[in-house]
DNA sequence: ATTCATTTGTTCCTTTTTTCACAAAGTGTA
DNA sequence: TACACTTTGTGAAAAAAGGAACAAATGAAT
């Protein structure tokens, strides 16, 4: 899940700080259930591993949304960062791969709170087509262009076995589809225009390991 | 799954690096299988979205592998590579968390390529408790601690309720596991010496979805 | 043996990201 | 109104990461 996975001509702000929104945006989600309405950079940074300055820099890249002396009114923060974000509105998903993490995303209810919403699956094993998984139909995957045309789809999550990942993103973004999420271990080439987003848990555990090993190294 | 959430003093190279050798490793292991035995940076770049300098300044943090005027010996890179990121030796792993998506981890077959093995997993279900997956018997979490400790385990994969990982995580950095791979939606805070990385798909979701809504923004 | 073509490893430079520090702006009190 | 106290927003400095360029090393060809 990475920098130069996404092609962007001039941001003007870090890709990093993308994420840190999301993080944010959560956390203030969180502290409006609780009724509070009122918070400052210092408090909201306090459990995120984010310093306070760092918090008020990611948000001055898009704006003044704070009130100095004050700190940030909860809900209109929320309000302005799905505004950025893009989570004001429902986005459709494809998903590619009904496997053992593809049924698992399948089910998994947490995309409704942010707003997306898995509205094809696809697979090209016959005994899983036709199935229905918390009441998605699993469709042939031959069926996918004329599918994602007409439900005017534009993400999809992959998560098929890595030989076939790097034709699959080649139809998809030949129909289209601008927003890719990878769980294949396999880097992606696309045109410049569509975003790819890894998520290697293979590099994610390797790279635990590295650490792992210096301190057990260094304990020797 | 990011720079600071791994609290290292001081390394001498991008932590990113790390990743990436993670990717050369994978694809070198490919390589080996089609019997190539001799790659320069240049090809084995050209499908990794790295360019062939990052790659050389990559390797170069951990010594010089390659020979000039000929490329690097793809056998030889493998067992440096291995010996580098600790994958040379089996790690025993602790899956923390049985619902959906870790029943799908502990399912997965993907780990053993890269020598790390689910040695136990718990849940605080009892209907879970006791079942067995993929020859894994599912243990009580109150078990915890002693059968960590009995079997040495130094890695944890928690895939909980966000609400409840912070405690687990407090728990297994108590008994010495040093390096967690975190799906829960929630930063975790842990003492200067364990590893967190976190795997966070709506942050990642997220991400995509704002720089896609960038491009319809554009198309308007 | 010399020349030419390759490809690495590394230094230096550029760009990006983070951190620091403080002025500006707001609140409350007397 | 004046003053003390907060907290934001931001320009400037520092640090980190990435990229370019090239000398050094190697092998092949003549």
């Amino acid at each position: 899940m990475n920098k130069k996975e996404i092609h962007i001509e001039k941001q003007g702000f870090p890709s990093e700080a993308i994420k840190r929104l999301s993080l944010y945006l959560r956390n203030l989600k969180k502290l409006r259930e609780k009724n509070i309405e009122l918070i400052s950079s210092a408090e909201i940074t306090q459990f995120l591993n984010v310093t306070p300055c760092q918090f008020r820099k990611d948000l001055s890249y898009f704006g003044g949304f704070g009130k100095r002396g004050v700190g940030y009114n909860v809900g209109k923060l929320i309000v302005e960062l799905d505004n950025i974000l893009g989570t004001n509105k429902e986005w459709k998903i494809a998903l590619i791969g009904v496997g053992r993490l593809g049924s698992a995303l399948l089910s998994f209810e947490g995309f409704s709170e942010f707003n997306i919403k898995i509205a094809s699956a696809f697979d090209v094993d016959e005994e899983k087509i036709g199935r229905t998984l918390n009441g998605i139909e699993v469709e042939n995957i031959k069926d996918l262009e004329r599918n994602i045309n007409k439900r005017k789809i534009k993400m999809a999550i992959i998560c098929t076995p890595p030989e076939i990942t790097q034709k699959l993103a080649d139809r998809l973004t030949e129909i289209g589809v601008r927003g890719i999420l990878n769980f294949a271990p396999i880097a992606l080439k696309t045109s410049r225009d569509t975003f790819v987003s890894n998520v290697d848990m293979a590099c994610e555990l390797e790279r635990l390991i590295f650490f792992l090993k210096g301190v057990e190294d260094g304990q020797k």
